[in-house]
DNA sequence: GATAAGGGTGGTAACGATAACATCAAAAGC
DNA sequence: GCTTTTGATGTTATCGTTACCACCCTTATC
């Protein structure tokens, strides 16, 4: 920069404010100094500006996993709004462990970003501690935890799939199982699970009908998996409901393999409406937790916060309420020339 | 820093000593700032450290948009050997637009990135310009760029499709089509048809049963679109090449609503070796062009040149070959007892 | 014509860490 | 016992930018 200012003949400081959105300096000064920085070859230094500003420009998030195209829609929607603001989003997978989660957590804070955004309710003692002490606003996603460390900016999995679960019972259903959610990373899939408990505690009905399906995330592989063993050993359920689409997917395709049919010998129903939900033949009844909205509702949460002066005025609660999207696979009566 | 010297009663030098894995502080002293850091809340300021030692720990990268498992595999791939160096990924997205891809290159550069990994070989001169003066290695993925700005870690995709033409008339099709590859900004998927359209020739076949899918990122139901306009309009088609496995599944569906039946009526392969190719009912012959292997050996590549000390030993090229992964929809005498 | 207001520009110190060198005590070597 | 080596720690300047204040000159205001 101080080679810039030398040639342009100008002070560091108007080449400092050359390559800012500062209007005090004039137009023709700027254009000089931004040319001759272009012949010079001379890049901004960002992280010397951060270092002196003091504000980083840095979003960071934390999610499970990046290969999972429901979280990756969260983070979308998030980095997309947050440019807007001329912020950057800092990603980082914790690989559905909430012990990785902490290192990620330390790190990233090292980076002094000027939020943190991590996805679900559960965390370890430390990060929490971690993340109150940072001075900088917290949104927790995807979860509402009983205790939040901060902000949220999500939905109660457990009430979701109870509605799915009393869909199924208004549509005739009765023996209902459920497939995953019984690894201990994934948080959200052993919500759902109790969600499912839960609500047929409620209808009076068996809960015992669980298949697991192994650490997360669960793939479309397992899904069939599980299927094949539901199949074997409790023939008689009549309708199941999977901890995700990629898992219902898998499923429906062991039911297809095996010639048993969907619906009329099982319904099948999944959560997060991925494409292939709408796609498939027949298509899967879902859930809509709308994760782009999550990712969007959340920048624009922390635009919001970062922008008024006031350090702290209350966490902020922002309830996603999932969409039940009804596909061929739990219709009561086969609609589909296909089955 | 300075506040955490003082608590512990040592210069500030030795504080930063105790955080680093620098061997030359005792253990009894790095434990005790250790904890006073700790109590005191005090989170190391990775930024400072990077302006005063001139080494960021970023590594840039370029992909063109998350929503895409192949590329999310290779930023995973990447990202997670990258961590075993202690070096972060920093992630910026292009939406499929190689004018984006240049504002987020500049921008990107600003942080001052250790080394850049751009998807694709096809850039703006701006692009080029900027890569090539950046004075760090330059990695191109997912493709081998005739005039490659640095490093190469990538395949052929035209190739790749003509090694999948030969095999589908090797299996006796001879009206093959291609779904997808018209839109601009898609040039993997342009290089794609192009390799379709010269295997064709070669082989003295009419190559131009070519269907537009619009847009990049191609989706499912675009797929399912685009096979309907190629069953309206080229009944006669024997087989269809998809872009992407997506794509391809999605056009699949379209053929069990219409009861046309794969593959004894049309064939269809992908791209991609997404898991749907190898769960869906057919299974959906596909090639793999292993994504988190691109990933990783880019990560090799940049811990190697990172580490050696002379800056530049020539442009390295390292050749991903591609693996044609055989499935039952395009099998010439029906295997599955499905269709 | 004197004063005020404001746009444009420059000088200096500082953000929080580390590179490089200096220092000092204890251990090792002769 | 004296020099040399080694390990642990301290001092100073600096990375590239911006906050803060000072300054000048032009233009408006009375």
């Amino acid at each position: 920069m101080k080679d810039v200012a030398l040639a342009a003949g100008v002070s560091v400081m108007t080449v400092s404010r050359a390559f800012k959105h500062d209007g005090s300096v004039s137009a023709d000064t700027r254009n000089r100094i931004r040319q001759t920085a272009d012949e010079m070859g001379y890049v901004f230094d960002t992280m010397a500006a951060n270092l002196r500003s003091q504000r980083s420009g840095f979003i960071a998030m934390t999610i499970p996993s990046i290969n999972n195209a429901n979280f990756a829609d969260t983070a979308g929607g998030l980095s997309e709004r947050l440019a807007t603001a001329g912020l950057q989003l800092l990603l980082g997978y914790t690989n559905y462990d909430i012990l990785q989660e902490e290192q990620l957590v330390e790190q990233l804070l090292r980076r002094r970003p000027e939020a943190i955004v991590v996805t679900g309710g559960r965390h370890t003692n430390r990060t929490r501690h971690l993340l109150s002490k940072a001075g900088i606003p917290v949104i927790e996603t995807w979860d509402l935890p009983a205790v939040p460390v901060g902000h949220v900016v999500g939905f109660s999995n457990a009430a979701t799939i109870q509605a799915l679960v009393d869909h199924l019972i208004a549509q005739g259903f009765a023996r209902l199982a459920f497939i995953g959610g019984d690894a201990d990373g994934d948080t959200r899939g052993a919500d759902r699970r109790l969600g499912f408990i839960a609500a047929m505690h409620r209808h009076g009905l068996d809960a015992s009908r669980l298949i697991g399906a192994g650490q997360p995330p669960i793939s479309m592989r397992e899904g069939a998996q599980a299927m094949g063993r539901l199949l074997d050993t409790l023939p008689d359920t009549d309708a199941v409901i999977c901890v995700s689409d990629l898992s219902a997917f898998g499923a429906l395709t062991e039911c297809l393999r095996r010639g048993v049919k969907v619906p009329d010998q099982i319904a099948i129903a999944g959560f997060g409406a991925y494409e292939i939900s709408a796609v498939s033949v027949p298509t899967i009844t879902t859930v809509n937790p709308f994760p782009r909205d999550i990712g969007q509702q959340t920048a624009d949460l922390i635009i919001k916060l970062l922008s008024q002066n006031q350090p702290f005025t209350g966490p902020t609660l922002i309830e996603i309420k999932p969409q039940l999207t009804l596909g061929q696979s739990t219709a009561k009566i086969a609609r589909s020339g296909f089955v």
